[in-house]
DNA sequence: CATCACACTATCCTTTCGGATATTTCGACG
DNA sequence: CGTCGAAATATCCGAAAGGATAGTGTGATG
């Protein structure tokens, strides 16, 4: 299930922080969500875990809470625009890995995450058991992301989309009109609002709007 | 909070399957989550939690797992539609009390959940350890529901929205045109259009479909 | 090489959206 | 009682969206 790459050849152990417990630094909007996996995490013993609700306050509590060994960000969280927001926590962290946690497991947000630099990729659909071992993972300077989930997922939420349907979709999630992603696409705007037209069929989506939603619901984007 | 009464004074009023331990029944997509949550509750160690993933499977587990004391739902999760899926369950499980779990806060979810039955409602934002309380005032044959959450919710993520609006929104999000949503809510269509574009500069949004994710993205359909 | 699937383009036409502006009803407030 | 704001309604108009149908280019497949 996991994979790695590897990284850090600095110290196969885990910590950057003085000789204190191992500390992560777990962000969350749901405190229900992020005070049990902490709790999960915490029964261990080996972790002290600290944890909020935003990733303005994540970034803020860097330096009166800090250093962290790992920061887990939730992909969607207010002030996380997507990567941007692991982007911006990167910046303020420093040499501190960021993993990401979400509850989406699409293989290409997997991808851009590793991409964008991140030590790992939890989707929320892992076994919390699995958890544990991946946080682990990541500290001892792997970077653990989902193998299963990375190689193709062909089957159910596909719908059939085609790729470059994908990419309207992608636009019309964005609230863009069909001359934008045109724009964006290289493409002249008769052919977005065909892409639209029968993406839409496949997802038996009465409009754009509706498109969006479903997608937006089924993890597609 | 409202009471109910229920036979059997056998504890302190819990549970309605013989003598064996209390028995909740968990069910959310996210195995995460809902493997977190379970290891938290169990930590008590008079809770025995079975969890499943989809409301068909917790519906499935009923005979071979169950009886319960407590059956929890996410209300975002495969086979509920909203709280059409919460009636399903009831209907599978007889007297056997069910409560709602939800990443979403709305008094008007709130409400709704209570009036169809259910005997509380557990918003994700709340604190772990309020979870524990609530799960055993639920199990105690109380109602369990967020009150600070009922009153009135006027700040944050309320985006200065009015009742109307909130509702013309709903329907935004589930992609009906102006037309239906003025049907359903016994409108005139131009009056729709109006409050579609004030809400959509509400939530600076660039047109419907953007306002739909928008809504979507915070939490507040 | 014929065929098919896919992506793209083109026209034409109708419906819906989006925005501006003005008027009316109604309940709340001082 | 007058004022105010929310809610609803009424026209008007241009801009998008939605739908149908037809045609082009290209790469894969048999």
């Amino acid at each position: 299930m996991t994979s790695r790459q590897e990284s850090d050849p600095d110290h196969d152990g885990t910590r950057q922080t003085g000789g204190g417990p191992t500390r992560l630094l777990l962000a969350d909007d749901h405190s229900l969500v992020r005070e049990t996996i902490a709790a999960f995490l915490a029964a261990g013993g080996d972790l002290e875990i600290h944890c909020e609700g935003t990733l303005d306050a994540a970034i803020a509590a860097l330096g009166p809470h800090g250093p962290f060994d790992l920061i887990l960000l939730d992909l969607n969280m207010p002030g996380m625009n997507g990567l941007d927001g692991m982007a911006r926590m990167q910046k303020a962290a420093g040499a501190t890995p960021v993993g990401i946690l979400s509850a989406n497991a699409r293989p290409d947000t997997i991808q851009s995450a590793i991409a964008a630099g991140a030590r790992g990729y939890l989707p929320k659909s892992m076994p919390a058991k699995s958890l544990s071992a991946a946080v682990r993972f990541m500290l001892s300077g792997e970077i653990y992301f989902p193998y299963n989930l990375l190689q193709d997922t062909p089957g159910e939420d596909d719908a059939g989309l085609r790729p470059r349907e994908r990419e309207v979709l992608q636009g019309l999630a964005e609230g863009l009109s069909n001359r934008e992603i045109a724009d964006r696409l290289h493409l002249q705007e008769v052919t977005v609002k065909l892409h639209v037209k029968t993406l839409s069929r496949k997802l038996n989506a009465r409009n754009r709007t509706h498109a969006a939603m479903i997608a937006r619901d089924n993890g597609l984007i």
